[in-house]
DNA sequence: GCAAGTATGTTGTTAAACCAACGGAGTAAA
DNA sequence: TTTACTCCGTTGGTTTAACAACATACTTGC
């Protein structure tokens, strides 16, 4: 396994904290290491949690169990990514979600309260690892929010217009980072649909686009 | 005007601090209280903003400005209701909302910093105050995660259809707070048309209502 | 270059939401 | 009781998305 450190570096929630301050951390709110088998259990839903969890090797899964029995992919993680966070600083204890090892993996595990309490020693770091956190779920909002706003609009040609306004800088020129498969994932709609709204807004004059280079007029 | 405390106690903000600890947090976070007639500027879009806002009294509008001069309201704020804490923890210093007085209004402002740096007395309520602004977020975000959830399905039976399933406790039956003007604007469709499908859902067997009170079968 | 596969755009059909307009029930005030 | 108003359901016409099926690049490995 890589070093930890250059796994987690990148993380929001250790933004700003050197590798010497990151060890220390680690052993100082007790962070542990876990392997899992591909298909094995991490969380159960309705299990007690107090943790949250790291990805360093490997790649999870989470799933919610619908009342119905079936359950449904929301979200796959990788290296460096972060879960049950929300559900931690949420105060919610009983994890409503299931996560499943999607390969064999290796995931470290920070204890919420020991993250934000002050420790024995009540060290520098903690107060950087709040900020953090905070900043974190702060953003993690505003990009719920963004989202929320585009799929209250009603037509694909006014999501596409919101998104195209929310990536644009002061050009109207700008290139996405997502192929059309999943651009239309995003903004819930059909691909071909989409494709044909596209194309009919550059027949009105509204867009231009070449591949995924796009701009507004 | 009534006892700050008073207004403010059941803010998630606040939760589990007692009235002595309110007001050593206030001055020990140089708390101020500002006071505007309506239709002043609270906050302006592209402001350099570093505090947190709370209503005491009256109501402020909180407003997006878009690329082609339009505004629309995001939303409106009453006594005890916060804003500004999602810009920043997420380190957006420059607001990108304008808020407004809807009526004549006072607001208690905290410094964000104040709020998360540890007070020269290092009283033990700014570990509080952290903990309920990371759970306050964090709450935020599952009801975020939720709204998207619904309004990812793309048929209006399939949002209300959810929805119930969300408000539903262990038995079908549930009665709803909102009117149907309400639930559509939630929901994102169209009153009558969802007026219509309720309706239909019925026929099919699928649920039982009356007025507000539902029952999934 | 060729074959296979992938990504994107096009078209016509079907199903569904939107929209406007209206009707009925319930409520509250005059 | 009458009037006005609000809320909710219904209906028919219009618009639009979903869907399936296909066409057209573009890419990649051989």
């Amino acid at each position: 396994m890589k070093d930890i450190f250059e796994i987690l570096k990148n993380n929001s929630l250790f933004i700003g904290i050197g590798i010497e301050d990151f060890y220390k951390i680690l052993s100082c709110i007790g962070a542990q290491i876990k392997s899992y088998r591909r298909g094995d259990v991490v969380f159960f839903s309705g299990n007690l949690v107090s943790e949250v969890g790291l990805v360093l090797s490997g790649r999870v899964k989470v799933m919610r169990e619908a009342a119905d029995g079936n359950s449904n992919i929301l979200t796959e993680l990788y290296e460096s990514e972060m879960f049950g966070e929300t559900f931690a600083c949420a105060g919610i204890d009983h994890i409503p979600v299931t996560v499943l090892a999607a390969e064999d993996c290796e995931i470290l595990f920070l204890n919420y309260r020991k993250i934000i309490g002050t420790c024995a020693s009540s060290c520098a770091f903690h107060t950087k690892l709040i900020e953090n956190m905070l900043m974190l779920l702060a953003q993690k909002n505003l990009f719920l929010n963004r989202k929320i706003e585009i799929l209250s609009k009603r037509s694909t040609r006014e999501r596409l217009l919101l998104f195209f306004d929310l990536q644009r800088g002061v050009s109207g020129k700008f290139t996405i980072p997502y192929n059309r498969e999943e651009l239309a994932a995003m903004l819930c709609v059909e691909r071909s649909a989409m494709s044909a709204e596209l194309s009919r807004m550059q027949a009105d004059g509204l867009i231009r686009f070449q591949k995924n280079e796009f701009e507004l007029l």
